[in-house]
DNA sequence: TATGAATGAGATTTCATTCAT
DNA sequence: TATGAATGAAATCTCATTCAT
């Protein structure tokens, strides 16, 4: 019989990790304290420990609700029936993220979420569990192959690491200059795709 | 007068700066300490601030030493007389750093360095300057288009910042997963690249 | 108006007392958290705070019962009739200890009460009163005396002190050792003290 | 090669071991805090933390210094070749204890660490180890009864625990009441205690 | 230059207690 | 009375840095 209903717990949950946020965005992992939470929550310290038994659970909570977010997009395009739809609809994906207003501080996160994971087991759990979500997009690529949408000389494995490390690059360069032009960027992308991808109308 | 000569000096600073990547690598910026250092480099406290103002300027001049590493790999690709040999060369270099017995290490480091660039001014503008080594390589893109080497219609701009990506994505999935494969990887972009760019002799 | 009856809360007040009990025999006043003894009590925080003022409160309620429990075997001593008889009732009263299944426990508490007692005031004041039970002890041992019941050269203080040293190294050994020969103890004691104590009968 | 000598070393140590004493008699291992032995100590936390490795290594190192300090007392008691003057032994450093400044402050500490022992497993430990020295006590005790110095009817095992209980329950009471008159108690014990052992001349 | 013991600010975390419900 | 989420003072410990030698 809890006082507070597992909604408003959610709630408070939610409130810590986004003045946590606030404060990894702004002083990295390591530079922001508990008390910067603190301050940020509008809490205690103690009430922050009801929801988290510690500065790493928050880490990994944010690691975790990070990579959950950016599978997502992969996880798009590997779910789209054709590639060419499925780069449009990783396109949209992508403005709908640059729309979000808080993105901009949770981008500067995921880059940290990197850095963390190559040296901690826990975050780096999480991160592995995010980079599976390249198997997927792998068979996706094989299919297109067998469907004529992909020439058959292409690894699919190894085009499937350059979408990728086009998405991660992306979020590494808009984390330093926030203003670039995204669709500028896109555009190219989608051009240079556009050589090896043949839309199905034109497979028949 | 120093009491040492100006290469043992060198040298020392150098035995430090391999000692803190080590440490780096192995427990990332904050979670290695002075100490981790100190043993690593098996000299005393007091001695490696003799040569460093402190623990920021060690991260510091990694950090300058990575970047450094970095641009030489774009520079390369700028300097080069027509788009294709550049790329040539960016393959080799590629490999070049892949047989560097330490350079896993630094891998890592490199990583860090970003994620520190976010919140800490001075390695943000070690970064940013190393960012403007994108500068030459648009100017020798927007070259390449007025030689006919690439379509006019590409933005110089935005492919720039493609190219880049693609060499950060391979840097953080290596990171991850150092048995990738490498040469898969640059096959692909070659090919992916090789659909825009037109080699000098089929200009003629 | 209480909303609940003496009784009633006589029994919850015995309930968190007896939980504490076990918290602190096994984990020592401070090691033991108020966390703890809500969970051993099954009850809240509040309601614990309902019936004691502070954790300070519950350590002297135990305390106090601790000493009036010792109290009496002392007091059984000095009430008796004549001393042999008192010691044979002091070994009935052991006995009876040993066999009461909290008793362990409860020796461990006496023993954290003995150190607790060195610097805090309320709890001195609990076990001084507990000592002042030597007092009709020595008035018993001196009438023994002028009964010719002990050697007139002996200091009945100094006996005193003796006898109530048996008790507590006793109570310690056992708390260290569970299942050292109580019975074999007790006889050493006996047979020691039957070198001074003459039996009424022996006297006429 | 240290900067400083080991001498200086262990200076220092027991510096922080006389501070910490200090500091726990006043008011108990856990009521006291690292900042209370810093400030007695007058050195810093750090330097502290040089020598022990956290609060618990501190109260370990008194108890294992109060338990040698105790076994030396049995030790003698054993040690001696006939029992009477092993007692006479015993008398003697009973009084040189007492003389000692510090024991006062010690024997508080004593206390607590017997009540630290049923709950800490590392105090436990150091405490059984001083408890063994029972042992040759009760050896000692055997080898006076073969030489007709106490009577073949005692048990040894129980009479050993006689003694440490007589030491044990004057340290607890010479805690609660320092001016209690410790030649008295002795002179008792010793009485009581002439009743089973006869000295060597009257063995003859 | 080099040493390493010492410094002390500051970080994380705990936990006795409170109070709105 | 009873609940339990929340409080916040205080505790332990770390670690970048200093400075007498």
């Amino acid at each position: 019989m809890p006082k507070i209903s597992a909604q408003q717990r959610q709630a408070r949950r939610l409130q810590i990790l986004q003045a946590a946020t606030r404060c990894f965005a702004r002083k990295g992992f390591h530079g922001a304290s508990m008390e910067d939470i603190v301050r940020e929550s509008r809490l205690s310290p103690g009430a922050i420990y009801c929801y988290f038994r510690g500065k790493r659970q928050i880490v990994a909570a944010i690691a975790q609700e990070r990579h959950s977010r950016e599978s997502a997009l992969l996880a798009g395009l590997a779910a789209s029936p054709n590639l060419a739809e499925g780069l449009d609809g990783l396109a949209r994906s992508f403005f709908a993220m640059l729309q979000d207003p808080g993105e901009k501080q949770r981008r500067k996160v995921s880059i940290q979420v990197w850095a963390e994971s190559l040296h901690d087991r826990h975050i780096r759990q999480i991160v592995e569990r995010g980079l599976r979500q390249r198997d997927p997009l792998v068979r996706s690529l094989r299919d297109g192959q067998r469907a004529g949408q992909l020439p058959a000389g292409l690894d699919a494995e190894s085009l499937s690491r350059v979408l990728l490390a086009l998405l991660q690059g992306f979020i590494l360069q808009q984390a330093w200059e926030p203003d670039l032009d995204a669709g500028g960027y896109l555009e190219t992308v989608t051009r240079l795709l556009g050589c090896v991808i043949r839309k199905p109308a034109d497979v028949l």
